[in-house]
RNA sequence: GCCGCUUUAGCUCAGCUGGUAGAGCACAUCAUUCGUAAUGAUGGGGUCACAGGUUCGAGUCCUGUAAGCGGCACCA
């Protein structure tokens, strides 16, 4: 007999490898109808699974939270049978739910096309409609693979073969078709329901390897109702309207073109956003960091000391003098990363331990060849700005500088408003430099250091690990924030290095007159600024906080009566130090409300022949249609407050 | 880089199964001086991404190249 516990406390005596279903049905047939999965001890499993032990039960419905995995999961599955049933022969691999639905990988001769959506639903509908049961049954190794190799599904034997030997090997049946799976899922496909949709197709690599064959993947979305699939479709389309792309165009703020892929022309809107922030992270450096600049082009024999010549080659790009009798036959690269240059700047001259740690940053342009398909907007460009900094210190100082960075960079997201970040620790690569011994200590340090984090921020960070994703240098933190349409951009990063000193031989004197090579953190806030500057665009959707918008104020007259006046009072506010513009066009007061606010210009100010006449303002702010009347000196007053940056608030 | 799709006026897009380009917005000129999201009239503007090919004839079909888009891989 096992003990088995309600939701209510109740506990009741069943006969061992009695199912939940069994007892659903116990206690009344309609509770059996609705319910289409059970968790035991707060796990989710199949209704029809027995209970061999004592535990907790809960009856899951189409409704509960936790159902929408399985409804997804199972849909996956409809989706699978559907592909198979119109196009026999294509093989299935895997298609598991991901974070707003799921998606299937298929491999087939022609890959599919949005056009055959139509089809698919329809077959799909087809399949849920006749409600077949999901069964599960238990296969051993041979005869999985035996089935699946006579079915021609190679890349399920794959699996089967993959999967270790003291795991079960589970098959998913509903009615004719069946799927190799980890479970659990519904009673019957029925219970899917018909909020579902096929979102995009895509290319995938198997098991994610480049070298991989390319399967066809197909991305859909399921929900328990029709209402909560209409609304994640809606905000889909709403954050494709907060899209940096789309709202760099709007707003005038950048360009791209064919002659320079990944590399961006900033507008003049959108150079003042980029310098606004650049000055923003000026100020916070001061006192802590000394700004220096290196070389935009050095040598390559520079690079290949520093190793990245072997290992980054591929991402390097290189320039030579283009004259034809030239006597420079060097041949530079652009600089992809800023270390090799603050290095010379710290081994010139001779250090000692009492200089450490020396902080050196750079707003550096950096060039990367990246993957023609990484491009994306600012976020994944070529050319790029870092806020980076070096930070040459004793083993000692490291976890203090690792803990200072930290605090830099939660401070400043925070001025931006952003909340949840997740931090991640990413450890040794398989690419890399340096001996184990050396990495075993840095990943050590920053594991402790994680742990710190966690316990002083864990309220607003969220940390993980990145097994082998550290740079080939040492490993690294990752910061990490996430766009409008949920896509996460790695922006700050810190990272440990016991390497690059020793390669360039930078060292400095210890209190025992020894040369010593310095430890060196690579550490960068926003990571690239035009990364930040385009998750700030899509952050606030285009409506930037006063003291970041480009333009911050624009008048605009009602006719040419308030001319001199509106030319009086932006004297006054650029005098205060506000980005203003004039519309002094003879146009109605309409047209240029109208114009200015789909331009994003936060505020308006309104005058006209009785303003002038009273030196008073009508103000309208970005996204209300509320006029406010003040005097001039009032409104200079409460703007230039509230266009001062917020660490600068936090001055005084 | 890989799979798929896209590329027509400054922007957003029409252009059926091949028969020598169209709209709205924007821009220019003129009129209008009008109190909080589009005043009216007139006008200029495209070797249809680029290079080949098929055809009597290509924006439309085929091939290649480039850039972009959605993913994958890579990454700040």
């Amino acid at each position: 007999m096992v003990s088995v516990t309600f939701p209510d406390g109740a506990q009741r005596q069943f006969p061992a490898g009695v199912t939940g279903f069994e007892i659903a049905k116990g206690i009344s047939p309609s509770l059996a109808k609705r319910t289409i999965a059970m968790a035991l001890d707060g796990v989710v499993v199949d209704l029809a699974d027995p209970i061999q032990q004592d535990a907790k039960i809960e009856f899951v419905d189409r409704e509960d939270p936790r159902a929408l995995e399985l409804i997804r999961h199972d849909c996956a599955h409809v989706l699978a049978e559907a592909v198979q049933a119109l196009w026999p022969g294509t093989q299935v691999t895997i298609g598991p739910v991901i974070e707003n639905g799921f998606y299937y990988d298929f491999f087939r001769e022609t890959p599919f096309t949005p056009e055959d959506f139509v089809a698919i639903e329809k077959k799909m509908r087809e399949i849920i409609a006749r409600d077949a049961p999901l069964t599960k049954e238990v296969w051993s190794r041979e005869d999985a693979i035996s089935f699946f190799e006579k079915k021609g599904e190679a890349f399920k034997v794959e699996l089967v073969q993959s999967i270790p030997g003291n795991e079960d090997l589970k098959i998913y049946k509903q009615g004719e078709w069946l799927d190799l799976c980890r479970g659990p899922h519904m009673t019957s496909v029925g219970k899917i329901g018909t909020a579902f949709k096929l979102m995009k197709v895509a290319g995938a690599y198997w098991r994610g390897k480049s070298e991989n064959p390319m399967l066809s993947r197909i991305y859909g979305t399921a929900f328990a109702k029709q209402e909560q699939l209409d609304a994640y479709l809606k905000q889909i389309e709403e954050a494709e309207r907060r899209d940096h792309r789309r709202l760099g165009r709007e707003m005038d703020l950048f360009h791209f073109q064919e002659e320079a892929p990944g590399a961006i022309f900033w507008h003049p809107k959108g150079w003042t956003l980029f310098q606004t922030l650049v000055a923003y992270m000026r100020r916070r450096l001061s006192g802590d960091y000394q700004e220096v600049n290196a070389p935009q082009l050095m040598d390559k024999n520079m690079w290949e000391i520093s190793g990245h010549w072997g290992w980054y080659r591929e991402n390097m790009f290189m320039s030579k003098s283009a004259g034809d009798d030239t006597e420079d036959e060097r041949t530079y690269a652009i600089k992809p990363m800023n270390c090799p240059g603050h290095v010379q700047i710290f081994k010139h001259g001779l250090r000692s331990y009492r200089d450490l740690p020396i902080r050196f940053a750079e707003f550096g342009v950096v060039h990367r060849y990246e993957p023609s398909g990484a491009m994306h907007g600012v976020m994944r460009v070529r050319a790029f700005t870092q806020d980076d900094a070096h930070i040459f210190c004793t083993e000692e100082q490291l976890a203090e500088e690792c803990h200072k960075i930290n605090e830099l960079i939660l401070s400043v997201y925070g001025d931006f408003g952003f909340g949840r970040i997740v931090v991640k620790l990413s450890t040794r690569p398989e690419k890399r430099v340096g001996t184990d011994a050396m990495w075993d200590h840095a990943e050590a340090v920053m594991m402790r250091v994680l742990d710190e984090i966690k316990a002083r921020h864990g309220d607003i960070i969220e940390t993980s690990l990145n097994p082998g994703e550290g740079a080939f240098y040492g490993p690294k933190f990752e910061y990490v924030l996430r766009d409008a349409i949920g896509r996460d951009w790695q922006c700050g990063t810190t990272q440990v290095d016991f390497n690059l000193p020793e390669r360039f031989g930078a060292f400095y004197i210890s209190p025992t007159s020894e040369k010593t090579p310095p430890v060196m953190v690579h550490r960068a806030i926003c990571g690239s600024l035009e990364r930040f500057t385009g998750i700030l665009i899509e952050h606030f959707a285009g409506h930037m906080p006063l003291w970041l918008s480009p333009v911050q104020v624009v008048v605009a007259t009602i006719t040419q009566d308030a001319d001199d006046y509106a030319f009086e009072l932006i004297a006054a506010m650029r005098k205060r130090g506000l980005r203003v513009d004039a519309d002094v066009r003879n146009e109605k007061i309409n047209y240029k409300v109208r114009e200015h606010s789909l331009a994003k210009i936060p505020v308006m100010v309104v005058v006209g022949k009785k303003e002038a006449l009273e030196k008073t303002v009508s103000i309208r702010r970005l996204g209300s249609q509320a006029q406010t009347a003040m005097t001039m000196e009032e409104a200079i007053a409460s703007l230039v407050e509230e266009a001062t940056p917020p660490d600068v608030k936090r001055i005084d």
